[in-house]
DNA sequence: CACTTGTCTATACAACTGTATATTAATTCT
DNA sequence: AGAATTAATATACAGTTGTATAGACAAGTG
């Protein structure tokens, strides 16, 4: 999706000063803490770019056209770092600390991208945020295949892997989030946070598997209905 | 923080024919799933509240002052809500799912102000952030407490409550942001996948707080400076 | 060459924004 | 009654936005 046409020589017309990507990088410039995707305006951008406004109408139809190909743009980026974190856990380290380890060392280097996937999901058009929810549910079910494989391999059982992957994408997007606010130096604290976190789910998903679910938890008196 | 003056009856003037309520009950009504209170203008605001663009300034300094305001009220509303959750909690049915049920309840019921609590903390001025990012560490710190209460009253263990506690408001505020874009007959299905995933977490810690905690996870080797 | 085709620019317009200034209206105090 | 004080308004201005229209430039075609 959103491919650039490949560059025949056979088509007439005036040689494009600028390209897609140009304006995409132009916007990306924007973008930062304080100012997101969505409150971007057409004319800042082709400013930017050192072109005339009206110009911007040849690449993309709408802001909201650029803002779907910036995402797009951030889960392939998201999508390579994740694959090699993956690569990278199954030869020494844990896929959790790795994982974590990757993604907040992305977070530092690409700010930007990861800015716009993690933070501007719940905001904007339905197109934006349907853009968004496809990369997060492609993350997830990345996950998903990962978990179910490792517990395999390593013969411990797994209760509901689909709602473990989605907890823990949902959880390390949100605490990426909260981390881009927060000094440099205070990275590797949050990454230790997550993963406990992370750990904490997976250590219950097991002993869930293991000994059954419970029908309550600490709070709750004990239930009928409770499962043989 | 925001207070109403006491309304002496020695002070001269005219009579308010509008009160700082009534711009943010107008605000609140422009509020919705396609439109963040960052996005709102000013004049648009005075016009839903029927009054001049200027008397604005008479209530608000900013626009970023009604922000902040709005905060401050969904926060109030959600701690109300938190509160009597617990209140049912301890008396019936398990804390982790009457909470979830109480807080989607009312993410059906008051929409609006959840809405503002759950999705524009990420965008909008430092001040705006600090109020939600404010709201949501309070959530956080109540939660923590409960935990360590039930944890000893039952007798279970609990690993890094503070934690699990941020994990777990976290992971509740993803989902009910996600939520509030489906469908109102499917809020029932998020909130079962809220239960299960809060469930594992408590399982995981409370797990660990016996067994003490894993050194690596399902996918890593087991590593030499594991704790004793 | 003229001709077409696609890219870019210039100008323009109506809508909207935040806010400055000045004026009017309502209420209380003396 | 009149003076004082405060809320709300009307008008105005400069800036920005998205986009419509029309024209200029460059590259390929016949």
């Amino acid at each position: 999706m959103t491919l650039i046409p490949p560059p025949m020589p056979g088509v007439p017309g005036r040689k494009a000063v600028i390209s897609r990507e140009d304006l995409i990088a132009a916007a990306l410039k924007l973008v930062g803490p304080h100012r997101s995707v969505s409150s971007l305006s057409l004319r800042e951008v082709a400013r930017e770019a050192g072109i005339a406004p009206n110009s911007f109408y040849r690449h993309f139809r709408d802001m909201d056209e650029l803002a779907i190909a910036l995402i797009d743009q951030a889960g392939r980026s998201l999508r390579h770092l994740i694959g090699e974190a993956r690569h990278r856990a199954t030869a020494e380290r844990s896929v959790v600390r790795s994982s974590v380890e990757a993604f907040m060392e992305q977070l530092s280097a690409d700010e930007k991208l990861l800015h716009i996937l993690l933070r501007e999901g719940n905001v904007g058009s339905d197109a934006f945020k349907q853009a968004v929810e496809r990369e997060l549910r492609f993350f997830e079910d990345e996950l998903c295949v990962d978990l179910v494989r490792l517990a395999e391999a390593h013969g411990t059982g797994i209760h509901e892997p689909a709602l473990v992957a989605k907890a823990i994408t949902r959880l390390i997007f949100t605490m990426g989030a909260t981390a881009m606010d927060l000094p440099r130096e205070r990275h590797a604290e949050v990454a230790e946070q997550m993963v406990v976190m992370l750990r904490m789910i997976i250590v219950g998903t097991q002993t869930m598997a293991r000994h059954g679910v419970p029908a309550n938890d600490i709070a709750g008196p004990p239930r009928e209905d409770r499962q043989a």
